[in-house]
Order: structure tokens, then sequence, then C-alpha cells
DNA sequence: TTTAAAATATGATAATTGTCATGTTATGTG
DNA sequence: CACATAACATGACAATTATCATATTTTAAA
């Protein structure tokens, strides 16, 4: 079994400020699962009893609204972690989590995360940091989807991918969503993306191959209204 | 001066978790600020160096976007606390704070937080759990505006305010808001919240008194579409 | 490889929401 | 009280976005 002192993911979670005998009981306890694409790592309601950590893959979050309708509410990818807060609340989590492409992620039962959240001090003010980063986000969001077109919004998800998850080796961004997730995520209708994308392509400010989606002009995308 | 383990606010946050000990430090440090309907606690921008601790009143907390409009991103009663997140994360506040009506505040320094944020296991437990609340309700917040209709905002709004807020003798909401600060909250144009609220008075949802506004139909009301 | 299903694309049209103009009503200040 | 200012209200119209219909293309499975 891999070791999680060694898991490139420790380095970019909050993980990393755990001593090394809690690394161990983690390493220890924690088991590996593997998601496909499409598969549903949890539910919205469901009760989790321990913290998923990515080891590499893409994942989103949603949450089924009242007219059956999903909302992606972020995207997570390496040394994320999914489901700290339902075991820090203890409720039930009110999101859904499902892989976008091939996915491992690492699940470590509640205790190994919620002792050394009460112990280790150096730990838990790193989570808590980590929350406060979320919670900035969260606002930012909030805003952009108060008070931006759908049209920005799309232009800004796609620099968003850009920026977090890169491009492949011939330009193209790395994660492929369809035109659905990418209207899951600005809160538009399918075909609304759909005609903005088609628009960014005789923009020039995309180019497409297949659903791969290459960005042409990262500083028009930026500029859209 | 009042002394913090009397404060009514107490009862509310996370400060119910310090220890006696800690709690005396925070008295003896706070200082009590008023501020009148309207009034700017702090900017977007500022470095704040403590927390508000909210004792009466109500607040909201704005960010401005890129056209200039401020979006409204939550609303502050007593015992909720502001500025956790600036002292927590080291950053300067991503929000304003302003006063919806005569508000007191306490103002406590940045160390009387942090110090028992890293040493009482009990308070920074308390502070993780109220921020994994917060994050869920900013998730909600998000999921409403991308996919409910400004319409269903508005009503929601109301019953929002009503919910958390109450009312007045008279069976008026006692957190008066102007028309533009619930086009703030939902991230509309004021003309079409003046048009809404309009309607929803034609349709005896509500009835209004000057800028009061009473409740006449919660069930109506939960039922807009 | 064939074929059904899913994803993408686009037109036509309706519904929602924003913007600008303009008038009325409250509110507060000298 | 008078007056200036802000808040509220409403019409007319424009812009954005959703919805429904219908092709076309891509993908996946038999």
């Amino acid at each position: 079994m891999t070791r999680c002192d060694h898991c490139i993911a420790r380095q970019l979670s909050a993980m990393k400020s755990m001593t090394k005998e809690e690394l161990k009981l983690v390493s220890d306890c924690k088991t590996t699962r593997f998601f496909k694409k499409g598969d549903v790592i949890f539910e919205e309601g469901e009760a989790l009893n321990g913290v998923f950590c990515v080891r590499d893959g893409v994942a989103k979050l949603t949450k089924l609204n009242a007219n059956g309708k999903d909302q992606t509410v972020k995207l997570l990818g390496r040394g994320d972690m999914i489901g700290q807060r339902s075991v820090i609340s203890n409720e039930r989590t009110n999101l859904s989590a499902v892989a976008l492409n091939d996915i491992e992620l690492c699940y470590v039962p509640r205790d190994q995360i919620v002792n050394p959240l009460q112990k280790n001090q150096e730990f838990s003010f790193d989570v808590l940091q980590n929350f406060a980063k979320d919670l900035k986000n969260s606002e930012d969001d909030l805003v952009n989807m108060a008070q931006k077109s759908v049209k920005q919004r799309i232009a800004e998800t796609l620099l968003y991918v850009h920026r977090t998850f890169g491009v492949d080796a011939n330009g193209y961004l790395s994660v492929v969503l369809s035109r659905e997730d990418y209207a899951s995520i600005v809160g538009t209708a399918t075909e609304s993306t759909i005609r903005i994308l088609s628009q960014f392509k005789k923009d020039g400010f995309i180019s497409t191959e297949g659903k791969l989606i290459k960005i042409e002009n990262l500083e028009k995308l930026r500029q859209v209204e």
C-alpha cells in the first residue's frame, strides 16, 4: 500500500501539517478507491463517515435543485479534500460527487481526521485557513453568479479550468467537460452554453477538436462582457 | 464596561467555548463601537486587525463588482462575528460592512482571537464548525442564485428576513431594507425589485406601510415560481 | 461495422430581466 | 414649513436567456 507521506496529494492539502504519527495512522487506515468517468462517488444526503482525498483525476460536486436540475458547485483536483465539512459538522452531505474522468481517491475514516483536528493545533488551524479560503472563493462565485452575464461566466469557467487543470501536450484543456457540464457550472441552459461556445469559436477565442477545447486567446476571453 | 461573559452575543457565537480566562482577556481588550444606519463599518480592502461581534443591530456585507455595483453577500445580526476570516487567513478583507440600522459592535483585537484559536481546541473546533455551516449556506446561496428566478429570490429573501430577524409589534419585518438593498441581495436591478414587490402586494402576499413590509401569506411566498 | 443513443448544433419564439425615461411620494434638513 | 433629495413607482423598449423543435454529428455498445 502506498504510504501517505509520499503521496503527492499531501503536498497540497492541509494534511501537510499532520504529525508523522498521525499520518501513519491515516496511512494504515486509508483505502484507495478508483472511479471511472461518470461514476457517482457519493450522493447528496448520504452520511459520510470519512473524507476523500483526490490522488489523481477530477471530480465535480453538484447539488440538485427543486426543478431537478444539477448545479455544479465546485471542481476538485489533485490534493483536494472531499467531505471534510460533513465530517466536521457531523451532518449528511448536501452535495453529490461525480468523477469527471477516471479518478483515484483515498478514503480516510472519520476518526483519523477528527482526532488530529482535536489534538493537533497546527493541523486544525490549517484546515481553518483552508475553510477561510473556500469561503472567500464561494463569496466570489456568488457575486459572479449574481452579476455577470452567462457569456462572462462561461469565459471565466474556461479560464478557470485552464488555470487550475492546465492543458495537454497539444494545448487542449486537459479536463474534458461536456457542454452540459459547463452549463451546470454557470447555471444556464445547455443550448445557451453551446451557442456561446460556438460564438467564441467564430470569434477565434477558442478552437475545438471533438470535445476538446483549446483556448486561442486568453486576453480576449478575459475581456468578454 | 460590559463584561463579555454576560453578553448575549456570546450565547450565539463560537465564543461560548472560550475559557473564562480567555473571555476575561477579550473583555478587557475589547472596545464597543456604535454605528448609525448607513455608516460604513469597514471597507473592502482594509486590513482588519481584529474581529467585530454584533451585540445589537443588523449589518450587511457587500462586495463591489467590476461594474461598480454592490452585491450583498450576507446579513449579520446579534451574535454574528465579522472579520474572522480575514483575521484567520491574515488577508485584507474582501468585503465591506455597512450598518443597516443603528448597531452596536464589540471590536476584539486579533490576538485575543488568534491566541485562543491556537490553544483552545474546543474553541477552534467550534469556529471550524461555524465555518462549515457558513460554507454550506454559501453553497445553497450559489445554487439559488444560479437557478432561481429573480421573483423566487426576492420571495426567499423576504422569508429569510422574516425567519432570521422577526417582526415588530405590528407584524412588520423588523429589519427595514430599501428596495435597493433587496436588489443588492438578490442581484438584480432596483426597478425589477420594485416591480416584483408591487406584484406581491397586488397578489396579497405582502402589504406595506411606507418602507415597512408585512408578510401576509407565508405559504404563497414559499410557492412563488 | 452497424446501429441506437447521446451530444452538439441551430432556428424560431417566448419569457425574463435590464435600461432609460419620467413622474410621484417620502424623508430629512435648514 | 419649505425645499431639496432620495426612494419608490411605472411605462416603453431593448437585451439576454430559456424553451421547444429539429437536424446533424459523435460516441458507445451490440
